[in-house]
RNA sequence: GGCUGCGUAGCAAAAUGGUUAUGCAGCGGCCUGCAAAGCCGUAUAUACCGGUUCGAUUCCGGUCGCAGCCUCCA
């Protein structure tokens, strides 16, 4: 039985769809006017994890993510670049989805944009002035009216007087409430406008989300995510928004991821602090990001180091040891493991408990390397435990090697090492030393390699194979 | 100031009212020409102070420290 922290109740919850096994799920998506960095990684690989361990538990998944392609810094970098904006977002779309791909983050089913949505956000802007949940701002904007809405600040915790009280933004005159925010925004001259009822203009952030999510998955729906700083006010917005249209409840499970940080400091734009994926991609591969991000429990901080990066690769590399040399035939699994690693993302996509029961299946695994009926079952099993977590589907020895077999644009700053020496011969040369018992030589050449990041291991057979060490 | 959440061994990271987490690093051993990998064994922990309890790291209260939100942000 499948449990989520809805951060609504602040509470595991047993899943339960409105649907007997259907789930609609939206995941607020990227503002494409950069690149994606490790935080942006974090959802994506969070929520792609989320949507296969759905599907394994044999849910039919309608799973959505949005392209916020239309804002403020959109405009502001584009004009900075001297492009069109749509131009600009197409290159960051472009470049998200490499990132994606490269993280083996399956995409969503759908994937709204602000900008293809306008006709559905003006028509439940409407909606909202016609039920007097929205007005005509002094210069033309349209805001939502806060306190027209009984239930603003259930998801946040937030209570509107404590807001007020807490206020320290410039007040906006055209408001009436400085609470308020803005749906429509009149284009400037020289920025990009939509015709609507209230003029040419711009929809806000926040009713694109309820605009694209109702459309696509209905005013009810399952799940809804995204980061934890989503949480106040856009998704205190999103649930007024539709709420407020519908009269309907909007969602019926909230989750929030937790952030990546960088010295205990929130990873983020305005810090400056961030590392953008293909950055660190050059690196350290895609599986060994994945790897780190999954190590720790999606709702807590994660600490983005070298060292945390390095030791996500050692961890990985244990693994693929395990199945190195291994044919795997069999689909059978190991319903025991199966069983434990499922209960593992059962409690709130536990993915540190998962990965343990890994470990733990690799141990047995090493001990039955005699056994080959043994040895064939939890080989499967490892392997296929793993790809529902999006790892360890990579060939052995291109990993063991350094390398990956995913394909996409880092492919040229990850070149094996065997480009640069030639191992083969230096492998062969030693093994003639060693035959003339000439441990001098032998010992040498494999602590020449060692230095150059490559380890010798002499199998019982007397192979020598190498990896990256 | 208001509202969330967190503080676990050398590092990372789970869980739990009483029983080995797990990975890396350490120590001892097996294996090996020597290594590496693997296996076996082993050490180190629950911020601090109170309370509830037969028993608390786990529940409650307080103290200290940290992070996030209250402004665009995954």
């Amino acid at each position: 039985m499948l449990k989520i922290y809805n951060t609504l109740t602040r509470s595991k919850q047993e899943f339960i769809p409105k649907q007997p096994g259907k789930v609609g799920m939206y995941v607020c998506g990227m503002t494409v006017y950069d690149y994606c960095h490790i935080g942006h990684a974090r959802v994506m690989v969070v929520f792609d994890t989320v949507a296969r361990y759905l599907r394994h538990s044999g849910y039919q998944l309608t799973y959505v993510r949005n392209i916020t392609d239309i804002d403020d810094k959109i405009i502001q970098r584009a004009n900075e670049s001297g492009e069109a904006f749509t131009a600009l977002t197409e290159r960051f779309i472009e470049a998200m989805h490499e990132d994606e791909r490269a993280l083996s983050v399956l995409p969503p089913d759908i994937e709204p944009k602000a900008t293809q949505s306008i006709a559905d956000i003006v028509s439940m802007i409407s909606t909202l002035i016609e039920r007097e949940f929205a007005y005509v701002g002094s210069n033309g904007d349209v805001f939502y009216a806060v306190n027209r809405f009984d239930g603003y600040g259930k998801l946040s915790g937030k209570n509107i007087d404590d807001l007020q009280a807490g206020e320290r933004v410039d007040v906006d005159t055209a408001k009436r409430d400085p609470l308020d925010f803005v749906l429509w925004k009149m284009a400037k001259p020289g920025e990009p406008y939509w015709d609507s009822p209230w003029g040419q203009g711009r929809p806000g952030w926040h009713i694109e989300c309820s605009a694209m999510s109702t459309c696509c998955l209905g005013n009810h729906f399952d799940i809804h995510g995204g980061g934890m700083d989503l949480q106040f006010p856009h998704h205190e917005n999103e649930i007024a928004q539709s709420e407020g249209a519908t009269g309907e409840p909007f969602v019926n499970y909230w989750m929030h991821n937790g952030f990546v940080r960088v010295n205990e400091e929130k990873m983020s734009k305005s810090l400056g602090n961030f590392f953008t994926v293909r950055e660190v991609l050059k690196q350290y591969r895609p599986e060994v990001i994945r790897f780190f991000i999954l190590s720790s429990h999606y709702r807590s901080p994660l600490n983005y180091s070298d060292e945390q990066l390095d030791a996500a690769e050692t961890a990985l590399t244990r693994l693929y040891m395990a199945l190195r040399g291994v044919e795997i035939a069999e689909t059978l699994v190991d319903l025991v493991y199966k069983q434990r690693f499922e209960e593992a993302m059962d409690d709130d996509f536990n993915t540190p408990i998962a990965i343990s029961v890994l470990f733990d299946l690799t141990k047995e695994l090493n001990k039955s390397k005699g056994n080959a009926d043994r040895l064939q079952v939890l080989a499967a099993t490892l392997k296929e435990l793993a790809a529902i977590l999006g790892i360890l589907q990579e060939d052995v020895e291109v990993f063991l090697k350094g390398g990956t077999t995913v394909v996409g644009y880092f492919e040229a700053v990850m070149p094996m090492p065997q480009l640069s020496i030639n191992i083969e011969q230096l492998i062969q040369d030693r093994t003639n030393a060693k035959k003339n018992k000439d441990w001098t030589t032998a010992d040498k050449i494999r602590d020449d390699l060692k230095q150059r990041g490559v380890i010798l291991e002499d199998a019982p057979n007397g192979v020598t194979t190498w990896r990256k060490g």
